[in-house]
DNA sequence: TTCTAATATAGCCATATGGCTATATCAATA
DNA sequence: TATTGATATAGCCATATGGCTATATTAGAA
C-alpha cells in the first residue's frame, strides 16, 4: 500500500457522511437511492461520494437490473489499518427504510 | 466516542504530512525543531500540523525547558479503530537528522 | 535584564471539498 | 420506439485547508 494512498483513503473516511455510508455498508450492500433518503443530501452528491469511496478503494459496485449496489471492499479497509468494530449501530436506518418502503432487494 | 469526533479524527489523519508525522511519533517523541528539516516546510506550519493532531485528541504535548514534545495518544488512536502497524518504517529520517546533530535529545 | 532559540498565533492566498441544479447515460418497461 | 427510473457527470458556489510570512510568546543563557 502506497503511503499516499493510505492517507487518501484515511482522508476518505474522513467525512462524516461517507463514514456513515461505510458504517452502512458493514450491515448490508446499498444502491443510491437508498442513501438520498437516509442523509436528506441530493442523489448527486451520494453519486459523488460512492465515486470517491470507489476511487479509494474502500468500496466496489455491481449493477444489478437498474440498479447500482456498493458493497465494502473489508480487503482495503484492513489493509489501512482500519477496523469497523468501532464504528456506531445504524441499523435503525434500514428499519426507517423499510417502514417506507424505500429498501431495494434485488434477486 | 462521538461520531463527528471520530470522523474528524479520521480525516486529521488523512493528510499525508500528518499520518507521517503519526509514524515518527510512533517510534519516538518529537518536538517541533526536529519535524521541520524532515518534512522541509516552515516551522508555523508544523505547528498549525500539531495544533491540528492535538485537537483531533491523537497526540499530547509536554513541554521541556525550551522544548515542547509530542507524544502519540494511543488510547485515542486505538478507540478510533486505527492501527499503527501497517504504517511505513520511517526510522531512516532519524538517522538523517542524527547526522545532522538536529536529534533532540531532553533528560 | 537582554538576547536568542523554540513554539504559537494571525492573517494571506491558492486549491480542494461538499453541497447544489441541470443534464447525460443506461436499463427496464409500456 | 418512447418513456420512466436510477445513476453519473458537468459545472457553480461557499467554506475548509495547507502552505506561506510576519509577529507574539515563552524559556534558557549571556
Amino acid at each position: 500500500m502506497e503511503f499516499n494512498k493510505l492517507a487518501d483513503a484515511l482522508k476518505t473516511l474522513g467525512d462524516p457522511t461517507r463514514l456513515k455510508i461505510i458504517a452502512l455498508l458493514n450491515m448490508r450492500d446499498c444502491c443510491v437511492c437508498e442513501l438520498v433518503p437516509i442523509f436528506g443530501i441530493s442523489q448527486p452528491s451520494i453519486s459523488k461520494h460512492m465515486s470517491r469511496l470507489k476511487n479509494a478503494d474502500l468500496v466496489t459496485e455491481e449493477r444489478k437490473g437498474q440498479w447500482v449496489f456498493y458493497s465494502l471492499n473489508r480487503a482495503q479497509l484492513e489493509d489501512i489499518g482500519f477496523s469497523l468494530n468501532h464504528l456506531p449501530d445504524f441499523s435503525s436506518e434500514f428499519d426507517e427504510l423499510a417502514k417506507k418502503g424505500l429498501l431495494v432487494t434485488c434477486e
